[in-house]
DNA sequence: TCCATAATATGGACGGCGTACAGAAAGATG
DNA sequence: CATCTTTCTGTACGCCGTCCATATTATGGA
């Protein structure tokens, strides 16, 4: 696949693998995980659609390995550094998953898309489990506690995603607020009274102030 | 939409609204959430495709009013019955909305394909404010921390569909397990010291029991 | 009773999708 | 220069969401 090896024979190829992924992800960014389409790759590449299949054999096999390529580009950072604090670790390395998968929103998608059993997906459950250790849990322990970190990095930038229409740029995080706070305040009192109480609080769901508030709440869980 | 007055003349509709949906959560069960076509949704209730849009004028539509229409069946249940202790109640509404998740795999896609603000999810997050604030968390914090476990409990579903070929149906969690196990005691352990060291613990992930593990966790830090 | 009206149904079409198959192109090897 | 191997292209199939024009079938008024 990624071997430099073989190949010595054969009209050689028009493009390369990464170049297909970059496509991909190209049409991820532009219009979101339903844009993302073996034609508009193969055109943005210059090749014929069918061309596509001598690089991967199905469509679900590129967005596989987008993932994969995906994921790679997030681990090996800073929270690999063990002199740092553990809890310093996790939480940069959730804030960079966040921001990437972020800059890359319609990304999530292909993610929950299919299992993440990847090598790189391993890669990333390890150093959770590595800095968890660190602070203190039993192996065991920690690998039940690196799932419920995953689970909720995932499932937060999920539910931030699904708020965004991913064909239009993204608006900046006060403008959503803004945005949302106005909804919250056409709601009915009567019918959501604790919703509309805490409008204010609700409006900010999606904001990196909350994203790590509820971080520090489920390590301070986690760890005792 | 809903209302029961109006059309006084025209000709009279082939089904209902209610039929069309049905119709959908039956491919969605089917065949998961690709599966799912305005053109058979139309065969299965006896109409042309473009009938349909009679009913709701997109394909977009027709998944929005169905996942309203799925939290409503979940909410109003056990966990409004505040005489029972709090994290009783918690517990009961994560365990309730897991099972019909689980029940439906391929409606997760579907939540987390577009915001969720119907009223069925302004009440389902408005029970767990309620919930929260017996606990004892001022409003604020409740509405915080009832965000964390929408985060948690959709995250683990997300991931855990996500390991599922939608078109099958679905191994019991012992085999589940049992194959994850099995693919784990493949991984070389000096790449992955802890996944292997911990195989046993991770191939558990997607139990009930870890699940349930996660939340107390969850909701001890969420309290303290 | 008959007709205008209004709501809903259908037939057919368009452009786009993933992808399978047959054959043409292009470099390496003898 | 002929052959072999790999890749690329042309073409086609079946499916998709959706639009347009038209037919169907009820009601309300003359």
């Amino acid at each position: 696949m990624t071997t430099p090896t073989g190949r010595r024979t054969g009209r050689p190829r028009a493009v390369t693998e990464q170049a297909i992924l970059d496509a991909a992800l190209w049409q991820l960014d532009a219009g979101g995980a339903a844009a993302v389409s073996i034609r508009g790759i193969a055109a943005q590449v210059g090749i014929a659609p069918n061309a596509v299949y001598t690089y991967y054999p199905s469509k679900a096999a590129v967005l596989r390995a987008l993932v994969e390529r995906f994921l790679g580009d997030v681990n090996h950072d800073r929270f690999v550094d063990r002199e740092q604090p553990w809890r310093q670790r996790l939480e940069a390395l959730a804030l960079e998953l966040r921001a990437h998968l972020v800059a890359h929103r319609g990304a999530v998608q292909l993610l929950l898309g299919g299992p993440m059993d990847g090598p790189n997906a391993l890669t990333l459950r390890e150093s959770l489990s590595e800095a968890l250790a660190d602070g203190g849990l039993a192996p065991d322990d920690a690998a039940r506690a690196s799932y419920v970190l995953l689970v909720y990095i995932f499932g937060a930038i999920a539910l931030e995603v699904a708020e965004l229409d991913q064909r239009r740029i993204p608006p900046t995080e006060h403008d959503r607020v803004s945005t949302r706070r106005a909804v919250l305040d056409t709601l009915p009192a009567e019918a959501y009274p604790r919703t509309t109480e805490t409008a204010g609080t609700i409006s900010k769901d999606f904001t990196t102030e909350q994203f790590l508030w509820g971080l520090t709440r489920i390590l301070n869980g986690l760890q005792a």
